[in-house]
DNA sequence: GTATTCAATGAATACGTATACACAGCTGTT
DNA sequence: AACAGCTGTGTATACGTATTCATTGAATAC
């Protein structure tokens, strides 16, 4: 087959009008039962498939949605790509990803005008701060999941990061630890500073106070993580908890820790935040604060979806509970 | 802005015709100097970005790579999706991703006949067979990266996976291990066969006799290569070696062993396949047959862009070496 | 000074679909 | 018997761009 066949081929084949073809094709109900049949016949013999640009074009959708990610070889990175891809696929939309660490930043906002997608999925909204702006100004249905930006007038939601590292302190605070380490991340972003504050709060709460020798600010490599460790627990007196901002930091420390020697947990718990599938992993047994990624997509596309059929409905910003997820790197003390 | 400007707007705007602007968009050289200086400046103030739908039915073209992937967060997968995402981004394409583990196997199809991508990109072949017969059937250019399909008259660029598994089983013999175990994929493939028997064919030729126990067959997750750690280290004599045929289960045997109290590698070594980037987390410090990622995707895309311009010529398999790539998980004995 | 080439541009069309509009045939009401 | 309403269908057009064709004016050649 050189050139699939048009609606207009299978028109002529059906003995009808390319209208009629249409009509079958997007179900109008203006169409002789008889008629409808003959034409669905010749489709499915002729194994046609309308084209999609064509079809694009007039009616204005694509049913596509173009989604932002960076550092897809990051473990929670990796899971939230994937179920948003099985989010969008159930709901019969395609998926465009543009990771903005490798797209020069032109291209991404042209991307904007060329109108090839419906809406817009941002995963790493404080990571490049004109991306949202350019998409909410070019007028697409946009929304933000897992990082959100606080006060935009945008569709979002995210996991409630304060709320996430509030009980993973608490959790540390009632075991009884007094001495406690924090690993952040430098870069500035609602995510990682609620995951901050959240956990600051919790331990002011208890009384327990943070030594600013104790709280150790770094990028995103599990490297960083490992760096972090080897640096809190070399200490002639280390702390015996340490909190990482995310699982891959965490997993750092882990690695960190048994390369000083330091037993996990015996003497030092870890909590990391996230609770991606490795934290399951014997190797790390990771207690983690659960973040539901696939409620956040659900909810998330599902937004997006009712903005794409409705641009003027008010904005909504859903924050959904992060349960503490309790493994071995925590195990009670005795 | 409501609605985005057309080339004709434009047009208007800069005193010449449509086909003048289009002229300028296309860099067609029969269009004067000046005129297309005003032309341009004109573009630039309206912010102006050709829709991408209407140019695509009219050229045929969409610059768009339609990519099938599986199991997005199993590391090595994420890295090669990545830098699939690097490399189609640095020749101004854009990636349709699909996951052929979500989407229905009729909705795949169907996107084949849509035209709504130049090529595409099949990274698990021998998951789904029916999707390269339909793919060449199609007609649309393709290429078969990472999992080849041998004999196949399809652009292919694969790992030479026979050589890694040869080099990473005559390894293990110059060491003088005779004991050796090995965890295999069930599910039959070219790239899980080859790793199986180029690791056969070393210890073969180094006179080593592969016990039938010692031989595992599993499923591709992480806990499959931890039961089979625990499985063949459990024994009465268990074997001095244990060579995977995925990172994946590697960590999973690291674990395995960690669980039964076998210390690596004074008890038993660890042999992996991919060198993903955890491989050299101090966790797993895993010794692994590297996969060239880059010079397979940079190569593919090459091939699928070539065959895209000019859709007669031949295709071709190319076969890139995988070097073994030795870490902690192997120290030498002494 | 006329004929011929050529550069530059505009007018018109096509890509394949969805849809507004027109119209034919039929039913049912008065 | 005439008219309004309804159903089903075809004709024509529009989406926004790239491109063929025709046209114009200028430049070159005799």
């Amino acid at each position: 087959m050189t050139r699939p066949p048009t609606s207009r081929d299978l028109a002529r084949l059906a003995g009808v009008s390319q209208a009629t073809v249409s009509r079958v094709l997007t179900n109008n109900p203006k169409v002789n039962a008889a008629t409808r049949e003959r034409v669905l016949q010749v489709l499915k013999d002729a194994n046609y498939t309308p084209n999609a640009l064509a079809r694009a074009m007039k009616t204005g959708r694509t049913d596509t949605i173009g989604v932002f990610m960076t550092r897809v070889t990051s473990p929670f990175h990796a899971e939230l790509l994937d179920e948003i891809g099985r989010v969008l696929s159930s709901v019969g939309q395609h998926m465009i990803l543009w990771n903005i660490e490798h797209d020069p930043e032109e291209t991404v906002v042209d991307v904007l005008h060329q109108r090839l997608v419906d809406g817009f999925v941002l995963t790493s909204a404080t990571y490049d701060s004109k991306l949202h702006t350019m998409a909410l100004a070019s007028g697409t249905p946009t929304v933000l999941l897992h990082r959100g930006i606080d006060g935009l007038d945008c569709d979002q939601v995210v996991g409630d990061n304060w709320q996430g590292a509030y009980d993973a302190g608490r959790y540390l605070i009632e075991a009884g630890h007094t001495d406690i380490g924090l690993v952040m991340l430098e870069h500035t972003g609602n995510t990682s500073r609620d995951r901050d504050l959240g956990f600051r709060a919790a331990l002011a709460e208890g009384g327990v106070k943070l030594k600013p020798s104790n709280v150790i600010s770094v990028g995103v490599p599990h490297a960083d993580g490992h760096a972090a460790a080897r640096k809190l627990l070399s200490r002639k007196k280390p702390p015996t908890a340490i909190y990482t901002v995310t699982d891959l930091l965490a997993f750092g420390v882990l690695d960190g820790a048994r390369a000083v020697g330091a037993r996990v947990p015996d003497d030092v718990w870890v909590i990391g935040y996230d609770n991606t599938e490795m934290a399951a992993w014997e190797s790390f047994d990771l207690t983690s604060v659960d973040q539901p990624v696939h409620a956040i997509v659900e909810q998330g596309i599902d937004l997006l979806r009712q903005r794409i059929s409705d641009p003027t409905r008010p904005t909504q910003t859903i924050t959904l509970p992060c349960p503490l997820a309790i493994r071995g790197s925590t195990a009670n003390r005795h």
